[in-house]
DNA sequence: TCATTAAATTGTT
DNA sequence: AACAATTTAATGA
């Protein structure tokens, strides 16, 4: 089921220089991490990693769409949060040392970066500025399901929508691709929990309002600040 | 390059 | 959940 083969090393390079805790390592830190770090393609519907399994890696989205999850055992699932291109995770049972708790399922055919541990915890001793990233990291995440709980007790769709999407383009900031993502409505319910047709006419709401811009297969977010509060 | 077809995505019921 | 309308992607002349 997990396509197994590696691509090129190429392509990750590209994608680690693009990560803004790349650029202040040492040479040699890089060197590491780069020779370490394995890249796989994960077909659409495929496990990215598993509920239970040891942690042995920090997860990087290279492109495509990550859901984490968590699968009862009658087979029901619930979205906690989904992962862009460009995004790391996995950093919270890395530091505990624990199992994972949740499932990764790609919602579409991605390449992922898997740094193991060993790499992962050496930067985390040699280098501040993967510290300060790190602790960004976890505190806009911490903000993140701070959020789901309010919008969750509010249960209104459109706000379920509205967070769901300021999340999702959260880590696309810096880069200057510029407030685009690419995404059709139907992996944005699987995210938020809500039925598709819902997502449509709560995306017409939020369009209605200026704070994003529908086109076919991807949302262009016009104002995410307002887009964050919405209902609040 | 253009026209035709298939597939994907959206909008509505 | 099902259907029709629309958009994109793929194909071949």
């Amino acid at each position: 089921m997990n396509d197994l083969s590696c691509t090129a090393t190429s392509n990750l390079a590209a994608f680690l220089e693009q990560a803004p805790w790349w650029a202040p390592l040492s040479a040699g830190q890089q060197a590491r991490v780069l020779a370490e770090t394995q890249v796989r393609r994960i077909a659409t519907g495929g496990f990215v990693c598993r509920k239970g399994e040891a942690v042995s890696h920090w997860i990087g989205v290279i492109d495509g769409l990550v859901r984490l999850g968590t699968h009862s055992a009658d087979g029901k699932i619930a979205s906690l949060t989904g992962i862009p291109a460009g995004a790391w995770f996995g950093e919270g049972s890395l530091l505990k040392d624990e199992a994972r708790r949740y499932d990764a399922i790609a919602l579409r055919d991605s390449r992922v970066a898997y740094m193991p541990r060993a790499a992962f915890h050496a930067l985390l001793g040699e280098s501040i500025p993967f510290n300060r990233f790190l602790l960004g990291h976890l505190n806009e995440r911490l903000g993140q399901f701070i959020g789901t709980l309010e919008s969750q007790r509010l249960a209104d769709p459109d706000v379920r929508v509205a967070t769901c999407l300021a999340w999702l383009f959260q880590p696309n900031l810096y880069p200057a691709t510029g407030a685009q993502l690419r995404i059709t409505q139907e992996e944005l319910g699987l995210l938020s929990g809500v039925s598709r047709q819902r997502v449509n006419k709560a995306l017409k709401t939020l369009a209605a309002d200026g704070l994003l811009r529908v086109n076919y297969g991807c949302v262009t977010i016009l104002d995410l600040d307002r887009l964050r509060a919405f209902g609040s």
